[in-house]
Order: structure tokens, then sequence, then C-alpha cells
DNA sequence: ACAAAAGTGTTTTTTATACACCCATGG
DNA sequence: CCATGGGTGTATAAAAAACACTTTTGT
């Protein structure tokens, strides 16, 4: 079987720094050739019989050092010449790391910078995928916020990935058609200028990977 | 590298069949173990350094006998069991196939038997991603209607992928805003029972791959 | 002339977006 | 009591679906 082409599951390692409000992409440093030196998305070679959603766990803790809460399926990449050591499947999978973990190197998803492989391209072809995943995947969506957060968190999570800020009653009508997630009544202390305190959000069940 | 799983890709071959008015799907009989005899979606291990795409042709033409108008990525599966033979990731892609050809076994796409290995689970999966990709990928639609089309043909097609029959005057509006493609001014020969002919829709350009 | 099926124009329904105004908190 | 921002209700706009009626063919 020396003739079958490797595999390789790159992550899209995504975390929502609310105090930025912004969403941030985790890349390393390669430590080795090829690129090494270099800024690249965190991957792995995918082991015999291991899942991908495992490779994606693991390439995480190993280049990040971060937990992940939730994964999934984004695009599969073939170029044959992606990778200077040879032909080299990419599956590419999101990643929602908890936003405590300090981790290595995060960049703003909308100012990534130059990366090795084909890794631009990755994060390019990925980046709508992203956009159209919030609210309408659920996995995706609590990964990001967590089991419980402010309307004002949604809003800014919203604006960071699509660019447009929604109307807070707009946004609030959309959230209560998101299958598992339920206005509670509590409210957050607002923030230091003042302003209505933003009710809490919870997502009933711990939202099933899509 | 021998701890590396291997990659097969696996073959949703689709053919619009204009007189029965059904989407079919190519299936073949495999021939050797494991599953000998047994009903499965045509698919070859992908070889070093070939491209997906490059690989779906091959299925078709080996396991089917057909040749490929335009292919696609839908999902990959990743059961380690999913394969007797040991952990094998399975590429699925859809591929539109020319009508003309004879080819082996047709199924409709409704009422696909049991097949070999998870293709079952395949075949399920993949369904309503094919029934989103119509009218929205020019590749997809194109591949299975051809270059050159009618408007009774479009509605058996999208009546085929939805389940339900469109009004001609709203699909005739879908179509319009659909990129590449143009309603010209040729009539086809009406069907045997009489009725207004049909005017022909026709693809500006090859339509480039999804 | 009639039945069948496509096409045109219009109405109705649904959904998304925008806005006006009220509410709760910090300064 | 004013600034700040969330929340409720409602208006407007855009998109989708449904319908009435005309056109073009075969019998």
């Amino acid at each position: 079987m020396i003739e079958s082409t490797l595999v390789s599951v790159d992550v899209l390692a995504l975390r929502f720094d609310t105090g930025a409000r912004a969403v941030l992409l985790g890349i390393s440093e390669r430590p080795q050739e090829p690129f090494a030196g270099a800024l690249a998305l965190p991957g792995v070679l995918l082991r015999r019989g291991e899942r991908l959603r495992d490779a994606a766990v693991r390439a995480a803790a190993d280049k990040l050092g971060v937990k992940v809460r939730a994964t999934g399926q984004l695009i599969t990449f073939d170029e044959p010449s992606r990778d200077p050591r040879g032909p080299t499947l990419s599956v590419a999978l999101w990643a929602a790391v908890d936003p405590s973990a300090a981790g290595r190197t995060w960049v703003p998803l909308d100012d990534v910078p130059h990366l090795a492989f084909d890794h631009d391209r990755i994060v390019a072809d990925c980046r709508p995928l992203l956009r159209d995943r919030l609210w309408r995947d659920p996995a995706f969506t609590a990964g990001l916020l967590g089991t419980e957060f402010t309307t004002a968190q949604a809003l800014d999570l919203t604006e960071a990935l699509t660019g447009e800020r929604p109307y807070p009653a707009n946004l609030g009508r959309t959230m209560e058609r998101v299958p598992g997630l339920r206005r509670t009544t509590q409210h957050a202390a607002s923030l230091p200028k003042g302003g209505r305190p933003p009710s809490v959000w919870r997502w009933e069940q711990p939202a099933a990977q899509a």
C-alpha cells in the first residue's frame, strides 16, 4: 500500500475573545522542516484508524496547547504539490476552543498573516463556510460562545463573523429560532459605561456535533 | 509511514433519465472480497498524488463504464470500522455522468437497495446535500441536464430531487437567476399528447467546477 | 374546438430588514 | 437625569410561493 496518499488534518482553531470582540485563529510556528520557523495552521498526520475529530483535538493540543470544545468538517484539499514532502491530502476542520487557555499565537480571523504550505488558501476558502455556520450549526455556535452567554456577546460574535452588526431585536428573534437555545430570566451585569444589562442565553443540552 | 490511514474515493454517480423523469444512481456488484457479489457505490483507493476528481473519474470508468461530466466534493467518512480490511477514510464525491451510456446497474436515487460497507449511510447522508446543489451549483446542475435542455426536463429534474414539482413560472424565474444559464428562442418539439412546446435553455460556458 | 402543457402577469404569503420607542443601569 | 445600550413592538422591503389567465401545440 505504499502507493497511497498520506492524510493530514489541518485545524482552524477558533476562539471568541469577548474582550476584543473578535474571533481569533490559532496558529503556531513550525518546529521543523519544511517551513521551519514559519507560521502555519496546527496540523497532524492522521494515524491509522484515527478519527478526524480526534486528530483535530490532538493537533490543537500538541501545537496550541488548548482544549477543544467542538469540531466539524470543512473541505478536503487535494493539490498533490501542496506539501513539498510529497502528495498529502489535507482535511480541514474547524475547532472551537476554550477561550480561557492562553495558548500560543492567536491572530484575528480577518487579519491572518502569511502561512506555510497552502494554508493561506485553506483559510480563504474556509472563511465563508465559517460565516455560514453561525446560528445554523449549534455545535459551532455553542462552541464559540460557551454554554451560557449574553446578548451583547452574541451581537459581537455575529459582527465579527459577518462583518455587520445586527439589530439586537432581530438577532434575538434569530436566536429564539435556534434549536436548543433558550433565553433565561437572568441578566448579566452591564458594562462600565452603563446601559441596560443584557439577558443571558443558555443551551439546553451539550448540543450534538455536526 | 505505515501507520497512516488509507483513503478511498466513493462516488455517487448520478444520471438524469429524461424518459423515466428520475435521477438514477450508478452502483456495481463487487467482484471480490470483501462483500464479493454485493452491490456497492463505485469506489477506488486513492493513488499517491492522485486528485480526488481523477479518482472519481477512474472509479466511474472502471466500475460503471461511464464517462463523467462533472464532479464535486460531498463529505468524508471516517469510522475506522467502515471497511473490514482496516481503517479507511472515504471521501464521497458526486459525479454527473452522460445519460447515453448504458452502463451497468442504475437504480432510482430514492429507492436504493442495501449496499455494502457503510454505503447506505453515505447515500443517506449525502442525499440532502445533492438536493441543495440543484440550481445553486452550476457544475452539478449542468452535469445532470447537459448543455442544452428544456423547461420540461428542468421541471422533472427538480421534482426528482426535491420531491415537489415547482410551478413552471416560478422555476423559469429561478433559472433566469442562475449564472451562466440563458433561455434561448428555440422550442423543443412537444410531447406526444400535445401541449405547448417548452423553450430550450443553454449554458453559456462549460460551467466551472465547484 | 378541445385537452395538455408552458409561459406571462399578478396576488398572496412569508421572511428579512429597518425603525420608533420603551426599559434598565452607571455615572 | 442624562448617556448608554438592550428589549418590545411595528412598519417596511424583499423574496418566495401560489394563482389566474393567455399562448401554443397535438388530436
